[in-house]
DNA sequence: TTGACATACCTTGTTTCTCAAGGTATAATA
DNA sequence: TATTATACCTTGAGAAACAAGGTATGTCAA
């Protein structure tokens, strides 16, 4: 689905720190996941991602290894630091107190 | 509270729309409003709602009428027009969609 | 009366971000 | 052999918030 380019920015780094909590994954797969996990809803770009990953690693919330794939191809794989829970946590707040101040002023009548 | 841009980027003509639903208002008393409507969560700037306002208005989605204050000062009211309403109405929808594939995400394990 | 504050409008410049479009390279498949 | 899928990357255009600046009027206390 296409979504107003704000909202998509404002939680892409929500969604992919979210992404790699419970398992490591590289870039191509991150785009897979994201989409199945949310039914096909967000379908973001590589041009996103991949800007938004060096980013995070370059301040530290995440760490990145290269590895070999069983199919012999390179892989680069990210991995949340301590530093990208805490990030991850805040911005699930954020999350959370923006839907929650939205939906007010939607259901005021 | 303070925002990733993105977000507010995203939501705000959703916002200001939906203001604008059951009655006319003009600039000033839009934030007022949203801040009060949102419990102090959105403190819009005037920077950021000036210009949307006239893009709004320059797409027809909004009218605009100039109208003395029983202050004397001079104040722009603005009003949803039927277009307008058709955009909100898109909006809301767009903001569910968008809601809903967050929530999945970060609701699975 | 004068200075501060609130009201009410506006613009410019910086920064940040998506995304379309392009690129490179390898493996699998037809 | 050609095409598709995988996997990484960058550039440039465009959009938008916001800090910071501006103008002007009305209110109110010292």
């Amino acid at each position: 689905m296409k979504f107003d380019k704000g909202l998509v920015a404002g939680s892409s780094t929500l969604l992919i720190l979210k992404l790699l909590e419970k398992e490591d994954m590289y870039g191509y797969q991150m785009i897979e996941e994201l989409s199945r996990r949310s039914h096909r809803t967000f379908e973001m770009q590589e041009g996103t991602l991949y800007p938004l990953l060096h980013a995070l690693e370059k301040g530290k919330y995440l760490s990145c290894c290269q590895q070999q794939a069983p199919t012999g191809r390179q892989r680069k794989y990210y991995h949340l630091t301590p530093r990208g829970r805490e990030l991850l946590r805040d911005k699930r707040q954020e999350w959370e107190a923006f839907h929650t101040g939205v939906d007010a002023v939607l259901s005021f009548s």
